[in-house]
DNA sequence: CACGTTTGGTCGAATAACGCATACATTTTG
DNA sequence: CAAAATGTATGCGTTATTCGACCAAACGTG
């Protein structure tokens, strides 16, 4: 009997997750058939995951589908109740939302990407993209994304760059690679990120890192319509509040450490 | 070769989710040995589950401490773009939590238990019990719970009710049953909840249900320091605010289907 | 600082579970 | 309405997993 290839790892826990990643943001209703698809895995395995998954109640069933439940946000619960962002992280987001008059959110890089931890708005505006929670956000066309990108450990942005699959989002949207390094060397000389309209048409992102380069992979960030932070006086006063935002979440439990 | 007892349910899979779940609101850090007692699961069979998760990006390794990484905060990301919260569900609660003074929230009942959703805050004020996304709510103390309980088909709440364990949060917790049915009767009959004090001191959550009776398990609330909501003329805005919210809720796409 | 205890890491053997093929039932599609 | 697709169930060979044993490493305590 051969030997297995990683005995560290076990394959059908790695394939249930596999199961689970299969419902994405625009699947959420998936037959079997579909997660065999998606998944590349064998029918037979799928269903038995599947019906797994609806055990440990992450998923129910509709007819022929499977359906996630919010049972799946308790992951994430732990995640934030573990990390004090209720009792620390948001509340200081609700106070400076309101500071800037405009959204607060706070990032983490996750690997190659970054990954929206949580956000407040202090008051109704237009709906601009809809992030969420566990939202993926654009390294290379956002604020918040090339501030992640300009104080990472020297050279890691530069080979991200050169893998990644560059998008165009908007027609403002840089799409040389040399350009984006370029405006990703610019954020790190003026500590924060402005980015015009390359995500989202008429909206502008402002950014700034939590913390010195190459810790935590953390940033605290605000987008607007573009009109308003063309403003130069208002776009400073939403610049300060982002920086004194980031300074009192070095304070917090997420951020003290290390 | 006796068969297995179940060959629908992959033992292995549920086995890798307990480990995922072992790290919980109060353990962030936990150690194989740590993982091993919580968990109940073998060493061996810990370790491999454990190296499987830090494999699949969920789990870091400090030291010999695990430790949740934000991409678990993405699993949850799928379900709200995939239910449009977003674009419509957080836009709603944040143009309410205006209206209302407030916070405005959104759980949805998740098995015996409910589970805030998401949340917004029109202004900043003093910290309560820090929810988040994915935070267990009790359903015997909370406006939320309770009206969740009062809007479950005839008969589901007071077999929920017999069996669950009664926590007294407060000194006014309602500590016996038969109190805490008649409350959810009354809330069932006013059509909202209304809860003084009984799961934080100087707090009090008011809560309405989305949607008809043993429809879709889900409830607005807000809460507010109890002196705020003593007065009439406040809390009445409150509700009739809350109303309105739960009614635009029941057109949005997590509510229009069933 | 030494030592006992606890925890981590590895391996082998047994076996439970997986994957695949097949067959049949049910649903969907053209 | 028939064919195709999908769901469900089962047998069986293969293999991944489990668990206990053993040793190494780390930690905590006196």
């Amino acid at each position: 009997m051969p030997k297995p290839v990683n005995r560290n790892i076990s394959t059908t826990f790695v394939k249930g997750i596999q199961v689970l990643k299969a419902f994405d943001d625009d699947n959420t209703h998936l037959t079997q058939a579909d997660l065999a698809v998606r998944t590349g895995l064998d029918r037979a395995s799928v269903r038995r995951l599947a019906l797994t998954l609806v055990e440990l109640g992450y998923v129910r069933q509709a007819g022929r589908h499977f359906v996630l439940t919010p049972q799946i946000l308790t992951l994430a619960g732990s995640f934030f109740q573990g990390n004090g962002v209720g009792v620390e992280i948001q509340p200081l987001l609700n106070r400076y939302s309101e500071r800037i008059g405009g959204p607060a959110s706070l990032a983490l890089r996750d690997g190659a990407r970054a990954v929206y931890v949580c956000q407040s708005a202090a008051r109704a505006q237009p709906v601009t993209f809809g992030f969420t929670v566990g939202s993926r956000i654009s390294l290379t066309h956002s604020a918040i994304g090339r501030m992640i990108l300009a104080w990472e450990k020297t050279g890691w942005s530069e080979n991200f760059l050169q893998e990644t699959e560059i998008v165009q989002h908007t027609a403002a949207s840089l799409t040389d690679r040399g350009a984006i390094l370029k405006a990703v060397t610019e954020a790190r000389a003026l500590g924060y990120a402005l980015v015009r309209e390359e995500f989202e048409p008429g909206v502008t992102g402002l950014a700034v890192p939590i913390g010195h380069a190459g810790g935590h992979g953390a940033v605290v960030g605000t987008s607007m319509p573009t009109a308003e932070l063309d403003d130069n006086a208002r776009r400073e006063d939403a610049l300060q509040g982002l920086r004194e935002l980031a300074r009192e979440m070095t304070h917090t439990r997420m951020f003290r450490q290390s």
